[in-house]
DNA sequence: TCGTAATCGAGACGGTACGTCCCGTCTTTTC
DNA sequence: GAAAAGACGGGACGTACCGTCTCGATTACGA
């Protein structure tokens, strides 16, 4: 779209504010890009200029949102991935971002920018969080050089998004479930 | 809503015939009540008289085209989940099923009918086809005792659910794919 | 429309009298003829057998209401005329034809049968009731010779109209005004 | 409503020029916001934005149509009536106002705007127009100190309105009856 | 210190679809 | 075998937002 690099920083914080605490007050559906706009005192314009449509928006939202930051030891691919799963569902469970990822997985029915965000991993694909690491480990041994990353890449984002689709929760437990369905098959050897 | 044996059949197979076609012409997002109207020849009116909204009709739309009506003997888990997998992957290959059920995926965001039949499983769910067959095989002993069988459904959902909404194969090798993930790990070969 | 001597007396007094009940109740605007067959038990098309329309029905509910039976003498013009419109806004202020006649003038506008019962004096013109009796008194010298009677039939309905129009008071004080108005200028001679 | 100030002048035009064509065309009970809104080349709710009803935007229609701006001399009130009616009906003569004026009597019974617009006198009741010179001719002596400006206001509209909802001519020589029933009666030449 | 340009809020605009209402006709079912 | 009940095609309604487009008011900067 536009420069980003002229991008008035105290705007773009207040339309990403504005557009967390609607969809924490009404939910992703009923936010309208008019009501964004109202609410961070802004043109509609301005958002436009910056953003294709709500979905690219929230496409930010959500990333500013859940933001890991600490990475694990990746000693043990277990490990590493029962930890960054919790820290995501922390940040969840603080955050409105359950709701904003699943009207993103929604709207990329409809929204090229969202659908983009989802399939190229700057969301679900988690590549540089779940895959690369898992892959490093296969190189390093502590996983079967076979071990399929993508696939399990792919299971794991599977069951996240049929939660969050669907309203289950997205707790440690279910971290821990996601990583033995994922590793522990396959993973045998790594023990 | 209305009585349902004041129906007319003719009309009702019109409006679901006119959304099949709709959906494979220009994509569910873009279909509109009105659109489905025109062409079936209908008013708007008679549509929502019997559906509340374009993703309840959908759901019918989808039931009728995905009705899975052989089934595989129960005899070996693998086998019955394999068979049933590929026969609902052809149907899928040979209609609109794929972006209908995404669509009503996405709406399920918006949309209490889609929801409600997405979580009840009449669906995605499988819940008759997948998890009871499922049950039985544990009472018969042909899967340990201890398996866990909406933990098997859940993640073969997610995994459809998955594709679909990304846009991903899904062929017999995902089947088998899927029945491996599910009932490998835990059942193994039913012991 | 059919022929009337098919209709059932009795249904057809219990359409009449929902329509009477349902101006009174919700006004003219707001009856539907759905809403009149509902209230008469009765089903829609048995008032479309013999209604074309509302409006078409609603005259005869409004001719029944007001129903001039008793004549007063005709000696004195002014006196008869005065009898007459004092009788008639008797039976405006018992029933709801006000009401129904404001709505009939208004439907006239996009209703044949009202325009023409409008036009030809079942209800405005008040032919027989008003023009007659004044016509008499001309031919018998009670009025001169000259007189206008239409222009005088039509002052007092145009006052009349405009008062149900505009919801103007329509009272025994109004029925000598017009009286006055109608007769005094050219009456004089009458006196 | 809306900040007139922003109304843009050329589409209010169209709008306005729209809803006059199509009065002419169609009638006015045929007219739908719709077909407006298309012939003005102009969005339904820019209409809306403005006029609440069709009926408030032939409220500005018909008083753009009938414009009296020459007034004639108050010297004697039977000269001034009668050339404000002349005029009036002249300019009736050559617009669509007529059916308009019909069209607003009749919506007047179901939409509050034109009611209020009807009974003060921004259209029908001549207010300004009619009463407030005889008014004032009262004052001068011109006309007898106790004439009833209203009553006669009242007869000259009722007159006018039976006229226009009835389809009778609106021409000079009736101009001239109204002026006569309207002020000779009581009036007298000013006695 | 001031013009002058860019920027931005506010929101009007054309447009599309919505879901509702009621019309007048047609069909089914019930008595 | 008539008529209640109400489904049906149709058309207009008034609303909600979309994404684009003016308009002034407000800044912010170079002269």
């Amino acid at each position: 779209m536009a420069d980003p690099s002229r991008r008035s920083p105290a705007k773009q914080a207040a339309i990403v504010a504005a557009a967390a605490q609607l969809v924490a007050e009404i939910g992703y559906a009923a936010v309208t890009i008019e009501a964004i706009a109202a609410r961070a005192g802004v043109g509609k314009q301005t958002i436009y200029r910056w953003w294709d449509s709500k979905a690219a928006l929230y496409v930010e939202v959500y990333s500013q949102m859940v933001q890991v930051d600490e990475f694990p030891d990746m000693v043990d691919p277990r490990r590493y991935m029962g930890a960054i799963l919790r820290q995501v569902f922390d940040l969840y469970a603080a955050t409105s971002a359950v709701p904003i990822l699943a009207g993103l997985i929604s709207d990329a029915q409809r929204d090229d920018v969202a659908r983009h965000a989802l399939v190229h991993g700057l969301i679900g694909g988690r590549g540089p969080v779940l895959a690369q690491p898992l892959r490093q480990a296969c190189r390093d041994g502590r996983l079967p050089a076979d071990f399929d990353v993508d696939w399990a890449a792919e299971m794991a984002v599977a069951l996240i998004w049929k939660r969050v689709l669907s309203g289950g929760a997205l707790d440690h437990a279910f971290a821990d479930r996601i990583v033995a369905a994922v590793l522990s098959g396959e993973g045998g050897p790594c023990r």
